[in-house]
Formats: structure tokens, sequence, C-alpha cells
DNA sequence: CCATAGATGCACT
DNA sequence: GTGCATCTATGGC
């Protein structure tokens, strides 16, 4: 048979924009991982637009590296980090290759594999299985081999979709756990009334590590 | 509900 | 060496 798109298939098109008009469209949508445990789906409530190297807050603002290399890749790809020694956050990429846009996926709603999902995330509740950014990619079985991959190329195994009509009414607020100046602007984007959106946070800058000087 | 502290490894300076 | 785009456990209300 064929592996014509299907309707609700995101486009390469859909993620070359800019991040800040990618990051409420994507709300509602679902993130899908399927792996040799099976399949779990996540509807994104909340993201974060994060700009290229004119933005305090991302991880591009210093320049190419090699953990920042798929930021600047083409659009509709995975860029996966490493946070705090023991979690790991997703985003997708926006934006024609060389500009380094992208929108981290910050929490969302199991709608499908709730079991392995919550295997995966140690018998934690319902609503606290995809909500915060780590959490969303421990429901989802995404870690670094995932970096990199291609969401919108048929037949990956981490994938986009859309699911129904858009959000009719979206939120936007500051960014959650980002200092430097880049957590003013409205860059936050969820949807109401969901119990899964984290708690916003402003950002505090982190204490002396143990036995330091003060 | 809220606040605080500790875990923990990597990227970058 | 410094600083994280975080989470969990624990304590108090």
């Amino acid at each position: 048979m064929s592996t014509a798109p299907q309707p609700d298939e995101l486009t390469r098109d859909f993620f070359a924009r800019p991040a800040t008009a990618v990051a409420p469209d994507l709300l509602g949508c679902v993130v899908e991982h399927e792996t040799a445990d099976g399949l779990v789906g996540v509807r994104l409530t909340e993201v974060e637009a994060y700009l290229g190297e004119d933005d305090p807050g991302s991880h591009a603002y210093r320049g190419v590296t090699p953990r920042t290399r798929v930021m600047f890749g083409p659009p509709g790809h995975a860029y996966v980090y490493f946070s705090y020694g023991m979690h790991w956050c997703m985003n997708l990429v926006c934006e024609p290759a060389g500009s380094a846009a992208a929108v981290l996926l910050r929490a969302g709603e199991v709608v499908t594999g709730h079991e392995l999902a919550t295997a995966r995330r140690g018998g934690a509740p319902a609503r606290d299985l995809a909500r915060g950014p780590a959490r969303l990619t421990q429901a989802l079985g995404v870690d670094r081999r995932q970096d990199g991959s291609d969401v919108v190329d048929g037949g990956c195994a981490l994938r986009v979709r859309a699911a129904g009509s858009p959000a009719a009414r979206v939120l936007t607020g500051p960014r959650t756990g980002v200092g430097g100046g880049g957590a003013t602007q409205p860059w936050r984007f969820h949807l109401p009334g969901e119990p899964t959106v984290s708690p916003y946070r402003p950002h505090q800058p982190r204490r002396r590590a143990p036995g330091s000087r003060e």
C-alpha cells in the first residue's frame, strides 16, 4: 500500500514558520512515539517558543555548538537535550535551516498508551504523567537517541499530528524557568482550563552548592 | 495547598 | 569551575 500522508499529518512548511507562530498551533496536536514497548501519544497543552541567536534564553544564543547543531538545521526535527543531570527535554525545530528557533514541549495529556506511560513514570497519577517538560519526555520514552529525529517524515517512530480543529482559545504568559532577561516575553502558550499545564514558576537564581563559601 | 533542598551530568567559559 | 529551558521528597499549613 502507499505511504501517502495522512490528512492530519503536519508538514515541514508548518514548522518553517517563526516559533511564535508555530507554538500556539501545536497546542492540541498529538506527539506520538512508537517503540518496541508500544505506542504513547501526548496531546500538547503547554509549549514555549525559543528564538535564535538574539534570544538570551535560547540555547542557540551563543551560536552553533555540538549540542545546538540540530537547532540550526532544517525545521520539523526534534532537538533533545539533557538537563540538570537526569532529565531530557524535547523541542521541535522551527524556521528554515540556518535559523535556530524551536518550540519546547512543556506539558500535555497522555491520550494513548496510558499503561506504558504510567509504568515509565513510576506509577504517577494520570495528571502528572506529562505535566512538565522532563516528565513529558519520560512518558514518551524520548531521550538522546531521538535528538535530530525528523518528525514530519512519514514512518518515523517519533511524529506529530493534528487532532481535530485548532485550539479555539490560547493563553500566553512569560516563559518558565528562564533567566537572563529572556523570561519577560509572552512566549509561553497554553490551553485554558487544562489540569496538565505546569504551574508558572518565576526564575530563581540557584543557590550556591553545599560546601562553597558564601 | 506552599516552600525548600538535594540529586546529578553535561555544555560551555 | 559554574550554571543549568527540572523533578521528587519532605516538611508545614
